[in-house]
Formats: C-alpha cells, structure tokens, sequence
DNA sequence: GTAATTTTTTGATATAGGTCAAAATTTATG
DNA sequence: CATAAATTTTGACCTATATCAAAAAATTAC
C-alpha cells in the first residue's frame, strides 16, 4: 500500500520523517473506500479517525433548518475530520459525505495520540499544519465580510482551482453563503 | 515581573510546565507598556514579537481604500501578533495598535524558536492552543456567513462579553463587516 | 431509454443593508 | 474650559441579493 509514496510526502514538508515513525505511521493508517454518496462521518458520533484523501472528493457539511450547509470541500492530499470533534473527541455538527468514489487513509485518534506521545516531530506537524490552515480561514474571513456575491465566487474559484468544477451549484452556494439563485446568475452573465 | 503568576497559568491550561521550562520563559519574556494609540506593530515590517496582554486591549487591523478595517480584538490573557508575518516571517497586512494603555509580556520569535527546538512541550501547547483559536474562527465563519447584521453584532456580544463595552462602534462595524450607520442603528432599537 | 427525481435556470418581487450627506454628540487638545 | 477634531446618529435614497414560483435541464433509477 502506497502510505509511502502519498501520505509521507505529505509530512516531509514539514518535517523530517524517522525511520521509526515511518514505521509506526505504516502500520497504523489504513486504505479505505467510500462509494459516491456514502457517509464518511455522521454528526451523532464523535469523530475518531481522520482520512487522508488518496483520490476522490468529499464534502464536510452541516444541517440549518433541514437543509444541507456546506462548510467546506477536500481533495487529494487532504486530510479529512471533524475538527472539534476530532480534536476534542466531542459530539459537533459536522457530517462528511463523498461527492465522488473516495479512497482515503484512514488514522484513528488513539494512534494519533500515541503518535504524538512518542514522537515530538508529529506535534511539531501538527503545529505547523494547522497554520496553513489557519491561513485558509483567514482569507475566507476576509472574502465572506467585505465582497459582492460574485466576488466570492471567484475566490471559491481561486481556492478550489484543481476541483471546483467537481462541486455542484447549489453546495457552492450554501458553502459561500449566498442563494443558488444567484449563484446561477453570476455564472450565467460569463 | 510576574510573568509566574500570569503567563505560567496560561501554559499550565495546556501543559505542564518543567522547572527549566519555566527558568527559560521567564528570562525570555520581558514586560513592555504600550500609550494609548501607539502602533504596537507596523505592517512595514516583519512581526517578530509576540505579546501576552497583562492589562489593556489591543485591535489588530488593515487598510482596506485607506479605511482601517478591524480584524479583531485582544484583551488580557491572549497572545497577540501578526499571524501570518510572525509564523512565516514575511511581511503581511495586519498592523496592531493599542486602545488602551497596554502592559504586555513579549516574546521574540527567535526565543520562541529556541523553545520549540528545546522544550517539545511547547509544540503540544502550540498546537493545542491554536486548536482553541480554529474553534473561534470556525464561529466566526459561520457567523459571517447566515446572519443578519444584527446577529452578527449579537454575536460579537458573545465573543466579546467582557470587552465590548470598550471598543468604539466604528471599529466594531468593520470587524463585523457591516456599515458603522447600521450598527448604530441596530443598537439605537433597542 | 423512458419516467421520475434532482438540480439548475429564469422571472418577478421584496427587503436588508449600503451609500451619501448633514446634524448631534463625544472626545481630545491647547 | 473652549475650541477643534473625531465619532456617532439620523434621514433619504438606492442596490445587491434574498425569496418565492415555475420552467428547463440534467441526472438517476427502473
């Protein structure tokens, strides 16, 4: 299974990789499939494993009214959870479906946590990760707070270059917080 | 100077903090004070301080066609820097001035460099308090995304339950991405 | 491959909140 | 304290985008 050649590339920016957390790392995370439509996570459990996408699509989302909110969409090269029920081992909102046939390596909590027990350079991944993530919200905070419906589209566009054209209209919409009325406008008058 | 009584309590909510832990941070950590309206960081250069507020309030902000648009507000307790230049050490767009006269704790990056090199400990604080910090833009997120102005201000309420009452209504709107005539508004109807 | 379902588009209308301008109030300064 | 400067409030008006409804198109299922 190709742990190797996909999910340490991934760490080795930002860390060096020891040959006996390459060790461990191998012999707890495992490939999973997920067919199109399937639940990845569902909000009544707490989250205990995080996915590492191999191929495929997912969509983490949320109910507000009945209807399904999506928070945000993650690809190849991702890693995949339910952040506050991940990282707290709480109930949260969050649901994670598959908009396309996934294989995802799959991480359980506990193994995590061993792996951050025994092996400082994992924190330190940790630590460095979250800032690019943090990174990402900051500039989703900026664009929700001061740009026209259409302007947010086309930061969508920007942030989800290599997989936009894989997310239908409406989950869009509900990601960027304007109608799918809208939306369909805005991608109308091009 | 009691960085013993204010700034350990803040680290023990995250870790255990060694006697050479401790004997480091607290030679590395230096009380400054900051006047009321005196730029705390410039955005012409590289953050490479970061502040622990003992007593005062400080907004981090950016222009936006020459306007100063509040990105948010520190207050005792809290770290504050300009996220992405402190990280990254490049320049970025935030600066940071003081609403209030400000005593704070300042770390330079350089010794916090050497303490996540030393102390792995401070990795894991690092990660887990930035885990703290996503939680809150996640909250911010949605709330930019499906309320009213007048949600979003009784959101701000919340977040800022103890500081609100300090910070002019102008600065408030543009944090919360509304009109300062709206926000004025909706406090007037109530 | 046709029917059923879901998603997207189009149209008409309503409204929250923006903008501009000026008055009122508060805060800062000599 | 008095005057200047900054901030907040109020009013009039306008526009972007929401909502509701229905048609069209695309996708899924039998």
């Amino acid at each position: 299974m190709d742990v190797e050649s996909i999910v340490f590339p991934h760490f080795e920016q930002y860390i060096r990789l020891s040959p006996e957390l390459k060790h461990e790392l191998a012999n707890r995370i495992h490939l999973r499939t997920f067919e199109k439509g399937e639940l990845v996570h569902n909000a009544d459990t707490i989250c205990v494993r995080s996915y590492f996408i191999r191929k495929g699509l997912l969509r983490t989302y949320f109910l507000k009214d009945d209807k399904e909110i999506s928070e945000y969409f993650s690809s190849e090269n991702q890693w995949v959870n339910s952040p506050r029920s991940f990282i707290k081992q709480k109930l949260d909102i969050y649901y994670i479906d598959a908009l396309e046939k996934t294989e995802a390596f799959s991480l359980h909590v506990q193994d995590l946590v061993y792996l951050f027990d025994n092996f400082p350079e994992m924190e330190r991944y940790a630590r460095l990760s979250m800032g690019t993530n943090s990174g990402f919200m900051i500039e989703r905070i900026f664009s929700l707070r001061f740009t026209t419906a259409k302007e947010k589209y086309e930061h969508f566009l920007e942030t989800y270059q290599h997989i936009h054209h894989r997310i239908p209209l409406g989950m869009i919409a509900s990601y960027l917080g304007i109608s799918q009325e809208t939306l369909s406008r805005i991608r109308a008058e091009k």
